[in-house]
DNA sequence: GAGTATAAAAAACATTTGTTCTCCTTGCAA
DNA sequence: TTGCAAGGAGAACAAATGTTTTTTATACTC
């Protein structure tokens, strides 16, 4: 008793849908990727699947399939963020499912998110346009961190600095001779706004 | 809005349902784990976590809650088959949930599966007891190939042997000196049946 | 104490959805 | 042809389950 091509269908419409969704298809919604009309034909060949140990249903229990070859793992993927608004929290989820496909507590901790990096003003920290650095959320930093910051009313999006602080002054240096440093002082000290620290980088593409 | 206690236990909850069944909890499930009668007032807490976007739930649609942090991922996880009756077949899915969260193709093969190794017969083969065999399924295999077998009317469960095959016989070779070959001449030599050949071992708790 | 917000119990409701049954069509073999 | 099996259409049913509402209890604030 071998696969039939019907099942194959059906076993790749509901690996796709798991994978897209994050739960089962219904047999319904199986029913109209297919073209079928009722489910009556279509729990025919549920069964056989079932019988064939390719899926594992939960009889009466609604949505409830478990598609032998798929795990929902807690990868806690890691958010990318492309632009932050400037008041916004960090941590809204933006839907983009974009999402990295690594536990974010392998860079030390579960809220650490990451930004795509554009431009090369951190060329010289070895941080190239189209990387991925990953920040671990934090309000303060010490001196030479390079930082995630939004500068407000400059910027709407977060940028990588390395953070440069006296008694005077705060500076925003890019680790890049091209580009000037930004300096605030006195009250523009305030304007400063920093999301987190630079704690890794993923370059996907190389 | 921070988590609540109670939304940290829900989550938890539906992550952990989520992993262990593959597909999402129902609300009553919910409840019955958190020690609630009804899912009125667990529904509320439902919505927190949806507008903070910890969940993402489809309206009026039957355990369907894609939990953010959590993705079913297709790894084709290699089953572990403990022990495979002499009849049946290779590919029948052992419900052991004991797979390993590895993608088989990673072994050449998307059928791969993997055998537990009980004893020391091949430990001239740096295979120790304990260890994960994996198993590319094949009828064939050449001379020297470190194949699993099964033995007709001898032993129930498959073990690994080194195959030496010449025109008179079979020979089936442990990998240390202090266990004896068997060999098969022949119509005795149909009483071998090769499950498949050796592409991997994984040792888990070194 | 009065008022208020939160959490839960309890019940009822509406929809989704698995399941079953009957009938029809098609293909295949005797 | 006749018979049979498989696949699907269509309808109907029953259970699971999301949702809403009302009531009660507890804790907190003024």
């Amino acid at each position: 008793m071998s696969i039939t091509e019907r099942q194959k269908q059906i076993l790749n419409f509901m690996r796709l849908f798991q994978e897209r969704e994050g739960f089962p298809p219904s047999l319904r919604e199986i029913c109209k990727a297919l073209g079928l009309v009722s489910p009556g034909s279509l729990i025919k060949h549920i069964r056989s699947l079932e019988l064939q140990g390719s899926i594992k249903g939960m009889p009466g229990k609604k949505r409830a399939w478990k598609v032998v070859g798929i795990k929902p793992v807690t990868t806690h993927f890691i958010p990318v963020l492309g632009h932050i608004a400037a008041g916004r929290p960090i941590l809204a989820q933006e839907n983009k499912d974009e999402d990295l496909p690594i536990n974010p507590t392998f860079f030390g901790s579960p809220e650490a998110f990451a930004l795509r990096v554009k431009g090369d003003s951190m060329i010289d920290a070895h941080i190239q346009n189209g990387d991925l650095a990953i920040i671990r959320p934090q309000e303060d930093a010490e001196n030479g961190d390079i930082v995630a910051v939004i500068v407000e009313d400059i910027e709407p999006e977060a940028t990588l600095k390395i953070l440069r602080i006296n008694n005077e002054s705060i500076e925003l240096r890019p680790a890049n001779e091209v580009y000037e440093p930004l300096v605030f002082r006195g009250k523009d000290r305030s304007k400063i706004k920093i999301l987190g620290k630079l704690v890794g980088v993923i370059r996907a593409n190389p």
